[in-house]
DNA sequence: GATGAATGAGCGTTCATTCAT
DNA sequence: TATGAATGAACGCTCATTCAT
């Protein structure tokens, strides 16, 4: 892309390739923005058309429909995701360092991906039930179980309190850090690091 | 409607004023419901007729547009909400009663108003900017500064920690807290009171 | 109306038949109005009943469908308009006379009704070949044929010029008059006479 | 279109553009004849899908909506017929010759375009007060400013009569002209230009 | 007579998707 | 690959009309 092209000669396959691969790639970055905002129902397929500069139609050589579009984008954020997760786990931390790092990971996922969180949060529910989204609760469930070892084994150990509901702990932990994506604006005061530690400050004392 | 109708005498109006009242009602609960569980974009008028056991057009008698229904069902939540939390503030307990209150109330309204609640969440991003629902974010914005009066005030008072950033600390309590909506079932093991139990333990002392 | 009705008794059937003539004939001023100036497509039954204050269904007692009110707004038009026609060829007076006659009875008619005259003027072309309506292109006809036979009369007898094409004639003369119901109006400066008059001077004499 | 294409070759860009136009056109001329005969309010966009042989969304990819294809009619027509009066005013004849100049250029254009003068004549008075369709009555008022000019300066220079008020004259002159787009009929026995000079004898003349 | 809720057909319009070019 | 025109289903909504009260 940054070598010139000498004598008018056409393009070369791997430069055509990657100009595909970087459409694709544009048309995903698009599409999850608006599925983000508007959300995915509330986004029309000429959305995220004249958003990139093609016609809506074009799109069809790139995916074979919108849904397919919402496929890859939480294929590609969950597989890393729980991969993340898993990585994490297998480091053999003890139970609160290990939690620390799944807290500080997550954060990290809202600045590097955030129109992918926030379309899990939203949208996740809504998949339920149907047949071609079955791995999103998969996942979910997979990655709920890596938390819940975690937590279990804290309890287990004594540094986690011993009279909280485990599962219920979960869930608000993780409502929390997710939903974060909804206010957390990057290039403010805050950075990603120090929302992090505040959580984590928050979590591991409470507020007393 | 208790009260036996002797004679077998016709309904007097206010039996056909009932009538309306209900109907209007029945057809903000299954639009509420609905709203909540497809997303308001997803959820079509028919959606709403079909499952209220009339036409389509019928709906037109009660409401203006669709956009009316999620108008009456997020300001029908909203207002008694912030009254409620109002209320408790102006009983003037000290910030960690009033906390609790504020925490319990939340929690007592996402099991008496579920749908509401989760419609409020999903919907109320994607709100922003339409005139018509300015008041959606004036009432999020006066609710948030009644909780940051009292958290302030108990940061003041020594009784919270003085570390913490409030307002991301609001975040994340809120967010918690409604989220909730997306996983409570009332009728199972857990009662509303033992979930709101379950978070002020942890809110309060955290994990360690 | 006025007459004090003593003893709360209830009205006779007098009043109250009165009222119904009333109503329907109000009924039927408000519908000539929005008929004139909307178009009888552009006007809904709502309109209607708004304008008058009743509910849309309540129009049904009086007419069995907003079809109903356009036959009984024409045929209330052009029976008397015929019949006066008629009357002035009856006269037998010479063909000049006659033709100012017809041409002042007309202006006539556009102060009278002019809603009238404007639905008939705009909505006639549409129901051509609606069986329901046959009556008012016969009305049409017949009030053609007599304004022909006096044309004819004067261009025999040598009073209007012999080079003219009567029917043509005919066709310009009515649709200069009718048409002016959309841009007469009373109250000003012009009166209805002097609007004939000058149709008058223009229709015999001309511009030079 | 009248170029034989040698060699089966697929038809180039130019073709397929040109396939473009004569579709929009096609829908125009469709739309304009049942906006004529049937009125915009009585006309579907089923219609005019109907009649053009395609579907009612179809007709979105040509034009924005109902409204956008009565505008883009009245345009097109307005547009060239206030031009082309202006072009006779410039030529500076004397006035009884710019006057039948304006009148055979009228007649012209219901020849020329009949649908669009019906559409103007029929509806221009229900687009008053519309802001998208304020062009209409501007083009109206600027057209009638010409006419007037002429008719004023007939009237000074002696040639027209002195005691006829110029602008009721306009308005008969006007209306007569337009409204036999609803009789005349081309390939009948009057051709174009006889209408015209009868209504010429007629406007000039009188009947006497 | 009037009401208000309901109907069922149809409205203008939008949508995801297809496909010849 | 991209285009632009087309599709067919569905959308939110309006309409004239009905009818029990």
């Amino acid at each position: 892309m940054t070598v010139a092209r000498a004598g008018g000669r056409p393009p070369k396959k791997e430069a055509v390739r990657a100009d595909g691969i970087d459409r694709r790639a544009r048309l995903l970055a698009v599409a999850a923005e608006l599925f983000a905002t508007q959300g995915y129902a509330g986004t029309t397929v000429r959305d995220i058309a004249d958003k990139s500069g093609i016609l809506p139609g074009s799109i069809y050589h790139h995916f074979s429909s919108k849904e397919d579009m919402l496929d890859v984008i939480l294929r590609d954020f969950l597989s890393p995701l729980y991969e993340g997760f898993s990585e994490i786990e297998r480091q053999g931390d003890d139970p609160r360092e290990a939690l620390s790092k799944l807290i500080r990971v997550s954060f990290a996922w809202i600045v590097e991906a955030p129109h992918a969180v926030a379309v899990y949060q939203s949208e996740s529910d809504n998949l339920i039930g149907q047949e071609a989204f079955e791995y999103v609760a998969d996942y979910s469930l997979k990655i709920e179980q890596i938390w819940l070892r975690v937590l279990t084994a804290g309890q287990t150990s004594g540094v986690f309190r011993p009279d909280l509901d485990i599962k219920v702990s979960y869930l608000f932990i993780r409502d929390s850090i997710w939903s974060s994506v909804r206010w957390y604006r990057p290039g403010g005061q805050l950075t990603s690091e120090s929302v992090a530690e505040e959580f984590l400050a928050l979590a591991f004392h409470g507020l007393l």
